[in-house]
RNA sequence: ACAUUGGUCAGUGG
Protein backbone atom coordinates (compact mmCIF):
# COMPACT_ATOMS: atom_id res chain seq x y z
CA UNK A 1 0.00 0.00 0.00
CA UNK A 2 2.88 2.28 0.96
CA UNK A 3 4.96 1.41 -2.74
CA UNK A 4 0.96 2.38 -4.35
CA UNK A 5 0.99 5.62 -2.56
CA UNK A 6 4.59 6.36 -3.65
CA UNK A 7 3.96 5.88 -7.22
CA UNK A 8 0.52 7.18 -7.08
CA UNK A 9 2.70 10.56 -6.01
CA UNK A 10 5.53 10.39 -8.02
CA UNK A 11 2.84 9.66 -11.28
CA UNK A 12 1.08 12.81 -10.12
CA UNK A 13 4.04 15.31 -9.81
CA UNK A 14 4.60 14.17 -13.58
CA UNK A 15 0.97 14.49 -14.30
CA UNK A 16 1.35 18.45 -13.22
CA UNK A 17 3.94 19.17 -15.43
CA UNK A 18 3.58 17.49 -18.72
CA UNK A 19 -0.42 17.68 -17.98
CA UNK A 20 -0.80 14.19 -19.74
CA UNK A 21 -3.45 12.46 -16.82
CA UNK A 22 -4.70 9.37 -19.36
CA UNK A 23 -1.65 6.97 -17.37
CA UNK A 24 -2.34 8.51 -14.03
CA UNK A 25 -6.53 7.90 -14.53
CA UNK A 26 -5.53 4.58 -15.78
CA UNK A 27 -3.11 3.59 -12.31
CA UNK A 28 -5.84 5.18 -10.28
CA UNK A 29 -8.51 2.64 -11.78
CA UNK A 30 -6.12 -0.30 -11.62
CA UNK A 31 -4.41 0.20 -8.05
CA UNK A 32 -7.13 -0.14 -5.17
CA UNK A 33 -7.60 3.29 -3.61
CA UNK A 34 -7.66 2.23 -0.03
CA UNK A 35 -6.10 5.26 2.23
CA UNK A 36 -6.69 9.12 2.73
CA UNK A 37 -3.37 9.21 0.89
CA UNK A 38 -4.09 8.28 -2.31
CA UNK A 39 -7.10 10.29 -2.14
CA UNK A 40 -5.83 13.39 -1.43
CA UNK A 41 -3.06 13.04 -3.95
CA UNK A 42 -5.58 11.60 -7.17
CA UNK A 43 -7.96 14.80 -6.30
CA UNK A 44 -4.93 17.40 -6.04
CA UNK A 45 -3.90 15.75 -9.58
CA UNK A 46 -7.02 16.03 -10.98
CA UNK A 47 -7.41 19.38 -10.14
CA UNK A 48 -4.46 20.42 -11.39
CA UNK A 49 -5.14 19.41 -14.68
CA UNK A 50 -9.04 20.58 -15.11
CA UNK A 51 -10.88 17.12 -14.13
CA UNK A 52 -13.14 18.59 -11.87
CA UNK A 53 -15.82 15.92 -12.34
CA UNK A 54 -13.13 13.30 -11.74
CA UNK A 55 -11.85 14.86 -8.38
CA UNK A 56 -15.40 15.86 -7.76
CA UNK A 57 -16.09 11.27 -8.23
CA UNK A 58 -13.03 10.60 -6.49
CA UNK A 59 -14.00 13.16 -3.20
CA UNK A 60 -17.76 11.40 -3.26
CA UNK A 61 -16.04 7.87 -3.58
CA UNK A 62 -14.15 8.26 -0.08
CA UNK A 63 -16.68 9.25 1.34
CA UNK A 64 -19.05 6.52 0.37
CA UNK A 65 -16.47 3.49 1.15
CA UNK A 66 -16.08 5.34 4.71
CA UNK A 67 -12.83 7.22 4.68
CA UNK A 68 -13.29 10.69 6.37
CA UNK A 69 -11.66 13.50 4.19
CA UNK A 70 -9.15 15.31 6.55
CA UNK A 71 -7.98 19.09 5.96
CA UNK A 72 -5.83 18.70 3.27
CA UNK A 73 -8.93 17.06 1.72
CA UNK A 74 -10.85 19.62 2.15
CA UNK A 75 -9.24 22.37 1.56
CA UNK A 76 -7.81 20.68 -2.36
CA UNK A 77 -11.70 20.85 -2.74
CA UNK A 78 -12.55 24.23 -1.72
CA UNK A 79 -9.77 25.85 -3.85
CA UNK A 80 -10.28 23.76 -7.03
CA UNK A 81 -14.36 24.28 -6.74
CA UNK A 82 -13.60 27.89 -6.14
CA UNK A 83 -10.74 27.90 -9.12
CA UNK A 84 -13.80 26.25 -12.02
CA UNK A 85 -16.64 28.20 -11.26
CA UNK A 86 -18.05 25.84 -8.32
CA UNK A 87 -17.93 28.57 -5.60
CA UNK A 88 -21.93 27.74 -4.69
CA UNK A 89 -20.37 23.99 -4.16
CA UNK A 90 -17.05 24.96 -2.58
CA UNK A 91 -19.26 26.93 0.17
CA UNK A 92 -22.10 24.50 0.74
CA UNK A 93 -19.12 21.94 1.66
CA UNK A 94 -17.48 24.54 3.75
CA UNK A 95 -20.84 24.68 5.55
CA UNK A 96 -20.92 21.04 5.65
CA UNK A 97 -17.43 20.35 7.35
CA UNK A 98 -16.38 20.17 10.80
CA UNK A 99 -15.05 23.34 12.51
CA UNK A 100 -11.83 22.07 12.98
CA UNK A 101 -10.86 21.57 9.16
CA UNK A 102 -11.86 25.00 8.25
CA UNK A 103 -9.78 28.06 8.40
CA UNK A 104 -9.58 31.35 7.35
CA UNK A 105 -7.78 30.74 3.63
CA UNK A 106 -10.61 28.47 2.76
CA UNK A 107 -13.27 31.16 3.44
CA UNK A 108 -10.75 33.43 1.55
CA UNK A 109 -10.80 31.02 -1.50
CA UNK A 110 -14.38 31.64 -1.89
CA UNK A 111 -14.41 35.10 -1.58
CA UNK A 112 -11.91 35.28 -4.44
CA UNK A 113 -14.17 32.75 -6.16
CA UNK A 114 -17.19 35.12 -5.95
CA UNK A 115 -15.09 38.03 -6.87
CA UNK A 116 -13.94 36.71 -10.29
CA UNK A 117 -17.93 35.80 -10.80
CA UNK A 118 -18.77 39.28 -10.54
CA UNK A 119 -20.06 38.72 -7.24
CA UNK A 120 -18.85 41.39 -4.91
CA UNK A 121 -22.14 41.93 -3.13
CA UNK A 122 -22.28 38.14 -2.21
CA UNK A 123 -18.29 38.55 -1.26
CA UNK A 124 -19.12 40.57 1.06
CA UNK A 125 -21.72 39.23 2.82
CA UNK A 126 -19.66 35.56 2.90
CA UNK A 127 -17.52 38.52 4.67
CA UNK A 128 -19.58 39.08 7.19
CA UNK A 129 -20.65 35.50 7.85
CA UNK A 130 -17.21 34.19 8.09
CA UNK A 131 -16.17 37.12 10.79
CA UNK A 132 -19.42 35.35 12.49
CA UNK A 133 -18.37 31.78 12.52
CA UNK A 134 -15.28 33.21 14.23
CA UNK A 135 -12.46 33.97 11.52
CA UNK A 136 -11.34 37.47 12.01
CA UNK A 137 -9.89 38.97 8.50
CA UNK A 138 -6.36 39.43 7.72
CA UNK A 139 -4.61 41.75 4.87
CA UNK A 140 -5.05 39.25 2.63
CA UNK A 141 -8.71 38.37 2.80
CA UNK A 142 -9.55 42.33 2.84
CA UNK A 143 -7.01 42.87 -0.22
CA UNK A 144 -9.36 39.86 -1.80
CA UNK A 145 -12.26 41.92 -1.34
CA UNK A 146 -10.47 45.36 -2.78
CA UNK A 147 -9.43 43.30 -6.13
CA UNK A 148 -13.34 42.61 -6.49
CA UNK A 149 -14.52 46.03 -5.86
CA UNK A 150 -11.69 47.38 -8.13
CA UNK A 151 -12.29 45.47 -10.95
CA UNK A 152 -16.11 45.72 -10.68
CA UNK A 153 -14.87 49.84 -10.85
CA UNK A 154 -16.15 50.11 -6.92
CA UNK A 155 -13.18 52.47 -6.18
CA UNK A 156 -14.74 55.15 -3.86
CA UNK A 157 -15.81 52.13 -1.49
CA UNK A 158 -12.36 50.22 -2.02
CA UNK A 159 -10.71 52.88 -0.91
CA UNK A 160 -13.16 53.33 2.23
CA UNK A 161 -11.94 49.52 2.96
CA UNK A 162 -8.63 50.33 2.87
CA UNK A 163 -9.99 52.64 5.78
CA UNK A 164 -11.28 50.40 7.35
CA UNK A 165 -8.36 47.75 7.60
CA UNK A 166 -6.30 50.29 9.59
CA UNK A 167 -9.29 50.95 11.90
CA UNK A 168 -9.63 47.53 12.06
CA UNK A 169 -6.17 47.43 12.63
CA UNK A 170 -4.97 45.25 9.65
CA UNK A 171 -2.42 47.55 8.41
CA UNK A 172 -2.23 47.33 4.31
CA UNK A 173 0.78 46.09 2.61
CA UNK A 174 2.01 46.48 -0.88
CA UNK A 175 -0.44 43.92 -2.39
CA UNK A 176 -3.41 46.18 -1.06
CA UNK A 177 -1.80 49.23 -2.32
CA UNK A 178 -1.22 47.70 -5.32
CA UNK A 179 -4.51 46.58 -6.15
CA UNK A 180 -5.83 49.90 -5.86
CA UNK A 181 -3.50 51.53 -8.00
CA UNK A 182 -4.00 48.92 -10.68
CA UNK A 183 -7.72 49.93 -10.45
CA UNK A 184 -7.23 53.73 -10.50
CA UNK A 185 -4.98 53.09 -13.79
CA UNK A 186 -7.36 50.89 -15.88
CA UNK A 187 -10.29 53.66 -15.13
CA UNK A 188 -7.73 56.26 -16.18
CA UNK A 189 -7.42 58.07 -12.86
CA UNK A 190 -4.06 59.10 -12.87
CA UNK A 191 -3.86 61.38 -10.52
CA UNK A 192 -5.58 59.18 -7.49
CA UNK A 193 -3.11 56.75 -8.65
CA UNK A 194 0.02 58.79 -8.22
CA UNK A 195 -1.03 60.63 -5.00
CA UNK A 196 -1.14 57.15 -3.76
CA UNK A 197 2.14 55.82 -5.15
CA UNK A 198 3.16 59.17 -2.97
CA UNK A 199 1.40 58.06 0.00
CA UNK A 200 2.61 54.38 0.01
CA UNK A 201 6.25 55.32 1.31
CA UNK A 202 4.96 57.11 4.21
CA UNK A 203 2.89 54.37 5.18
CA UNK A 204 5.85 52.18 5.09
CA UNK A 205 5.17 50.45 1.89
CA UNK A 206 7.83 51.24 -0.83
CA UNK A 207 6.17 51.10 -4.28
CA UNK A 208 7.55 47.40 -5.95
CA UNK A 209 7.95 46.57 -9.24
CA UNK A 210 3.88 46.13 -10.00
CA UNK A 211 3.60 49.61 -8.75
CA UNK A 212 5.70 50.79 -11.01
CA UNK A 213 3.66 48.58 -14.05
CA UNK A 214 0.93 49.56 -12.65
CA UNK A 215 1.24 53.59 -13.53
CA UNK A 216 3.12 52.66 -16.61
CA UNK A 217 0.06 50.73 -17.94
CA UNK A 218 -2.03 54.22 -16.84
CA UNK A 219 0.70 56.22 -18.75
CA UNK A 220 0.27 54.44 -21.85
CA UNK A 221 -3.79 54.22 -21.84
CA UNK A 222 -3.17 57.93 -21.77
CA UNK A 223 -0.67 57.72 -24.70
CA UNK A 224 1.48 60.05 -22.18
CA UNK A 225 4.36 58.69 -23.48
CA UNK A 226 7.12 61.00 -22.70
CA UNK A 227 6.10 60.23 -19.36
CA UNK A 228 5.93 56.23 -19.54
CA UNK A 229 9.70 57.04 -20.74
CA UNK A 230 10.72 59.28 -17.56
CA UNK A 231 8.55 56.81 -15.49
CA UNK A 232 11.52 54.01 -16.84
CA UNK A 233 14.18 56.28 -15.92
CA UNK A 234 12.48 56.65 -13.07
CA UNK A 235 12.56 53.13 -11.97
CA UNK A 236 15.81 52.21 -13.02
CA UNK A 237 17.25 54.62 -10.49
CA UNK A 238 15.10 53.35 -7.55
CA UNK A 239 17.05 49.81 -8.27
CA UNK A 240 13.54 48.77 -9.69
CA UNK A 241 14.86 47.85 -13.14
CA UNK A 242 11.65 47.32 -15.78
CA UNK A 243 11.05 43.82 -16.44
CA UNK A 244 9.44 41.75 -19.01
CA UNK A 245 5.85 42.92 -17.76
CA UNK A 246 6.64 46.52 -18.50
CA UNK A 247 8.26 45.96 -21.44
CA UNK A 248 4.93 44.10 -22.75
CA UNK A 249 2.95 47.42 -21.12
CA UNK A 250 5.04 49.65 -23.22
CA UNK A 251 4.60 47.38 -26.62
CA UNK A 252 1.76 46.77 -26.51
CA UNK A 253 0.58 50.51 -25.52
CA UNK A 254 2.60 51.57 -28.65
CA UNK A 255 0.60 48.59 -30.63
CA UNK A 256 -2.79 49.84 -29.74
CA UNK A 257 -1.21 53.24 -30.50
CA UNK A 258 -0.37 52.60 -33.69
CA UNK A 259 2.87 52.98 -33.75
CA UNK A 260 4.89 49.80 -35.10
CA UNK A 261 8.07 50.48 -35.67
CA UNK A 262 8.62 52.37 -32.37
CA UNK A 263 7.10 48.94 -30.87
CA UNK A 264 9.49 46.82 -33.10
CA UNK A 265 12.32 49.04 -32.09
CA UNK A 266 11.64 48.79 -28.49
CA UNK A 267 11.41 45.24 -29.13
CA UNK A 268 14.84 44.64 -30.06
CA UNK A 269 16.23 47.20 -27.51
CA UNK A 270 14.98 45.02 -24.10
CA UNK A 271 16.91 42.53 -24.64
CA UNK A 272 20.08 45.36 -24.60
CA UNK A 273 18.49 46.15 -21.06
CA UNK A 274 18.78 42.95 -19.92
CA UNK A 275 15.52 41.98 -20.20
CA UNK A 276 14.86 38.84 -22.82
CA UNK A 277 11.46 38.89 -24.50
CA UNK A 278 9.23 36.16 -24.14
CA UNK A 279 6.06 34.50 -25.32
CA UNK A 280 3.87 37.41 -24.65
CA UNK A 281 6.39 40.22 -25.86
CA UNK A 282 6.45 38.32 -28.93
CA UNK A 283 2.81 37.97 -29.10
CA UNK A 284 1.98 42.18 -28.98
CA UNK A 285 4.30 42.45 -31.43
CA UNK A 286 3.03 40.03 -33.70
CA UNK A 287 -0.48 41.45 -33.35
CA UNK A 288 0.53 44.89 -33.38
CA UNK A 289 2.11 44.30 -36.62
CA UNK A 290 -0.92 42.53 -38.07
CA UNK A 291 -3.00 44.87 -36.93
CA UNK A 292 -0.94 47.85 -39.04
CA UNK A 293 -1.06 45.93 -42.26
CA UNK A 294 2.40 44.35 -42.13
CA UNK A 295 1.43 40.53 -41.80
CA UNK A 296 4.62 39.36 -43.69
CA UNK A 297 6.51 40.93 -40.88
CA UNK A 298 4.50 38.93 -38.37
CA UNK A 299 5.01 35.61 -40.39
CA UNK A 300 8.66 36.21 -39.95
CA UNK A 301 8.59 37.40 -36.28
CA UNK A 302 6.34 34.09 -35.84
CA UNK A 303 9.19 32.39 -37.44
CA UNK A 304 11.55 34.02 -35.72
CA UNK A 305 10.17 33.31 -32.50
CA UNK A 306 9.82 29.63 -32.88
CA UNK A 307 13.69 29.52 -33.96
CA UNK A 308 14.28 31.14 -31.19
CA UNK A 309 12.74 28.38 -29.12
CA UNK A 310 9.33 29.68 -27.86
CA UNK A 311 6.38 28.08 -28.37
CA UNK A 312 3.71 29.92 -29.42
CA UNK A 313 0.13 29.24 -27.27
CA UNK A 314 -3.10 30.16 -27.76
CA UNK A 315 -2.78 33.90 -27.85
CA UNK A 316 -0.24 33.86 -30.33
CA UNK A 317 -2.34 31.54 -32.96
CA UNK A 318 -5.48 33.04 -32.46
CA UNK A 319 -3.60 36.57 -33.04
CA UNK A 320 -1.90 35.40 -35.96
CA UNK A 321 -5.26 33.58 -37.20
CA UNK A 322 -6.72 36.81 -37.10
CA UNK A 323 -4.15 38.65 -39.07
CA UNK A 324 -3.92 36.07 -42.04
CA UNK A 325 -8.17 36.59 -42.19
CA UNK A 326 -7.93 39.86 -41.97
CA UNK A 327 -6.14 40.13 -45.55
CA UNK A 328 -7.52 36.80 -46.93
CA UNK A 329 -5.21 34.63 -46.70
CA UNK A 330 -7.32 31.86 -45.68
CA UNK A 331 -5.32 28.64 -46.75
CA UNK A 332 -2.25 30.13 -44.60
CA UNK A 333 -4.69 30.56 -41.92
CA UNK A 334 -6.31 26.79 -42.55
CA UNK A 335 -2.50 25.09 -42.64
CA UNK A 336 -2.01 27.87 -39.04
CA UNK A 337 -5.22 26.10 -37.52
CA UNK A 338 -4.11 22.34 -38.59
CA UNK A 339 -0.43 23.10 -37.12
CA UNK A 340 -1.93 24.17 -33.88
CA UNK A 341 -4.59 21.72 -33.37
CA UNK A 342 -1.41 18.81 -34.36
CA UNK A 343 0.73 21.11 -31.37
CA UNK A 344 -2.22 19.96 -29.46
CA UNK A 345 -3.75 23.67 -28.55
CA UNK A 346 -7.87 23.26 -29.22
CA UNK A 347 -9.93 26.17 -30.68
CA UNK A 348 -11.20 27.85 -27.70
CA UNK A 349 -14.07 30.38 -28.32
CA UNK A 350 -12.00 32.62 -29.62
CA UNK A 351 -10.58 30.79 -32.20
CA UNK A 352 -13.92 30.03 -33.52
CA UNK A 353 -15.48 33.89 -33.58
CA UNK A 354 -11.84 34.74 -35.34
CA UNK A 355 -12.39 31.83 -37.90
CA UNK A 356 -16.11 32.81 -37.87
CA UNK A 357 -15.64 36.31 -38.48
CA UNK A 358 -12.94 35.86 -41.36
CA UNK A 359 -15.33 33.62 -43.60
CA UNK A 360 -18.09 35.48 -43.02
CA UNK A 361 -15.98 38.71 -43.91
CA UNK A 362 -14.82 36.99 -47.00
CA UNK A 363 -18.36 36.14 -48.23
CA UNK A 364 -18.88 33.00 -46.72
CA UNK A 365 -21.63 33.03 -45.06
CA UNK A 366 -22.84 29.89 -45.62
CA UNK A 367 -19.59 28.18 -44.70
CA UNK A 368 -19.37 29.99 -41.59
CA UNK A 369 -22.65 28.64 -40.56
CA UNK A 370 -21.66 25.32 -41.41
CA UNK A 371 -18.98 25.60 -39.47
CA UNK A 372 -21.03 26.83 -36.95
CA UNK A 373 -23.14 24.18 -36.71
CA UNK A 374 -20.68 21.70 -37.20
CA UNK A 375 -18.73 23.06 -33.90
CA UNK A 376 -22.19 23.13 -31.85
CA UNK A 377 -22.61 18.91 -32.92
CA UNK A 378 -19.21 18.82 -31.17
CA UNK A 379 -20.87 20.26 -27.98
CA UNK A 380 -18.78 23.86 -28.13
CA UNK A 381 -21.59 26.23 -26.65
CA UNK A 382 -21.30 29.48 -28.77
CA UNK A 383 -22.12 32.72 -26.79
CA UNK A 384 -24.25 35.37 -28.49
CA UNK A 385 -21.80 36.90 -29.95
CA UNK A 386 -20.77 34.15 -32.04
CA UNK A 387 -24.43 34.71 -33.27
CA UNK A 388 -23.81 38.38 -33.66
CA UNK A 389 -21.15 37.11 -36.00
CA UNK A 390 -23.18 35.13 -38.25
CA UNK A 391 -26.34 37.42 -38.09
CA UNK A 392 -24.59 40.41 -39.02
CA UNK A 393 -23.16 38.64 -41.97
CA UNK A 394 -26.35 37.54 -43.13
CA UNK A 395 -28.20 40.85 -42.67
CA UNK A 396 -25.30 42.11 -44.53
CA UNK A 397 -26.13 40.31 -47.72
CA UNK A 398 -29.78 40.80 -47.74
CA UNK A 399 -30.97 37.99 -45.78
CA UNK A 400 -33.27 38.88 -43.11
CA UNK A 401 -35.19 36.40 -42.84
CA UNK A 402 -32.42 33.61 -41.84
CA UNK A 403 -31.00 36.37 -39.64
CA UNK A 404 -34.38 36.68 -37.71
CA UNK A 405 -34.21 32.85 -37.63
CA UNK A 406 -31.17 32.75 -36.33
CA UNK A 407 -31.97 35.65 -33.68
CA UNK A 408 -34.34 33.42 -33.07
CA UNK A 409 -33.08 30.72 -32.43
CA UNK A 410 -30.43 32.91 -30.04
CA UNK A 411 -33.13 34.01 -27.70
CA UNK A 412 -34.55 30.65 -27.15
CA UNK A 413 -31.46 29.52 -26.03
CA UNK A 414 -32.04 31.75 -23.68
CA UNK A 415 -29.40 34.28 -24.97
CA UNK A 416 -29.96 38.42 -24.82
CA UNK A 417 -29.45 40.61 -27.95
CA UNK A 418 -27.34 43.27 -27.52
C1' A B 1 5.74 6.91 2.83
C1' C B 2 2.79 10.70 0.69
C1' A B 3 -0.82 14.87 -0.29
C1' U B 4 -3.17 20.75 0.10
C1' U B 5 -1.48 25.10 0.64
C1' G B 6 -5.44 32.05 0.27
C1' G B 7 -4.49 38.42 -2.25
C1' U B 8 -1.90 42.61 -6.65
C1' C B 9 0.94 43.91 -12.91
C1' A B 10 1.44 42.36 -19.57
C1' G B 11 -0.82 39.55 -24.90
C1' U B 12 -5.66 37.12 -28.82
C1' G B 13 -12.11 37.66 -30.77
C1' G B 14 -17.20 40.30 -31.11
Amino acid sequence: EKMYTTLLSRLGKTVKITKVFKPFEEMVDKVGMTNIFMYNIAIATFSKVNQMKKARELFDEMIEKGLKPDAITYRTMVHTLCNSGHVEDAYKLLEKMDICNQDLSMWSHVLKGLCQANKVNEAFKIFNLMIGKGYPPDVVSYSILLDGLCKSRYLEQAFMLLDEMYRRGCTPDVVSYNTLLVGYCKMGDLKQARSLLEAMPLRGCDPDIISYNALLRGLCKAWEWDKAWDLLELMRQKGCKPNAVSYSILLNGLGKAGKHLEASRLFKQMTGEGCNPNVVTYTILLDCLCKTGHVEEARELFKQMVKEGFTPDLFTYNAFLHGLLKVQKMEEAMNLLNEMVKKGYNPDSITIKVILDGLCKTGKVNEAYGLFEKMVEQKYVPDMHDYTIIIQSLLAIGKQDSALWLLDTAVQKGWKPD
